[in-house]
DNA sequence: GCGACAG
DNA sequence: ATCTTGTCGC
């Protein structure tokens, strides 16, 4: 079972979760403290309409074969709104129940989303892997904060993501010719290697195979939900 | 004040 | 995020 390294309150205020932020903004680790990384994880998220409700999705990687090992799907109440810069408070507590369901524990943890490249340098990939103490790398598909030039055309191209002077993460092709991705430091990991594991994942597409297999899964689960409102609806007007 | 703004 | 339409590549 998955320990949780730190617990905190989810029930926050916009200012109560941003200053929580800059408290644990302290705790990332910018530097590669990877053990042999046998399991990756990815993780995603969708809301869906029909029932209010958010859908987590974990699934579990061999790291090299890229097979789909084990993976979860969890449903789970809305309790934050989406804010720019607040998105962990609201994504991160259905992906933590989903994680506490996986038997294969993660050396490495994907996020479709910012790690360091983030206004208080703690986007939701930080945030995740600072609770967990595990490994992780933000992978987003695009900017939220940081100015820079265009990659050049060839898969493992890189230019540097810069906000007020410094280096917050890399825009990354991970395929010729195709819109990059935008990679920042999670936690207990480099940016050098962080783009090394991005590059690894993606062989063929676009986002890292977690991210497509996690998205994948929560695609099946939202779909589910609308046939089965669907079906409950039916039965009502029958009644 | 106005625009920008991970999913 | 989600939705929609059009276009291109396999």
């Amino acid at each position: 079972m998955l320990k949780i390294h730190i617990q905190h309150r989810w029930d926050l205020n916009e200012k109560e979760a941003t200053s929580l932020q800059k408290e644990l903004a302290n705790q990332v680790i910018t530097q590669d403290q990877l053990p042999n990384i046998q399991y990756i994880a990815g993780v995603d998220v969708a809301y869906s309409e029909h029932t209010d409700q958010l859908i987590a999705a974990v699934v579990v990687l061999d790291a090299f074969t890229l097979e789909v090992i084990e993976s979860v799907t969890v449903k789970d109440a809305v309790q934050f709104p989406y804010l720019p810069g607040l998105f962990s408070f609201r994504e991160l507590p259905p992906v933590i129940k989903a994680l506490q369901q996986i038997e294969h524990e993660p050396q490495l943890i994907v996020c479709d989303s910012q790690g360091l490249a983030h206004p208080r340098r703690f986007g939701l990939a930080c945030h995740l892997g600072v609770l967990l103490n595990i490994p992780a790398i933000g992978c987003g598909k695009t900017r939220l904060v940081g100015e820079h030039t265009e990659p050049d055309r060839l898969r493992g191209s890189s230019s540097a993501l810069i906000d007020e002077e410094q280096q917050i993460g890399s825009v990354l092709r991970t395929q010729t010719d195709v819109k990059p991705v935008f990679v920042s430091v999670g936690h207990r990991i480099s940016l050098e290697t962080a783009n090394e594991w991005i590059l690894r994942l993606t062989p063929r597409y676009r986002l890292p195979e977690t991210t497509r297999m996690a998205d994948q899964l929560v695609r099946k689960a939202l779909k589910e939900l609308e046939n089965e409102v669907d079906v409950y609806n039916i039965l009502e007007i029958d009644q």
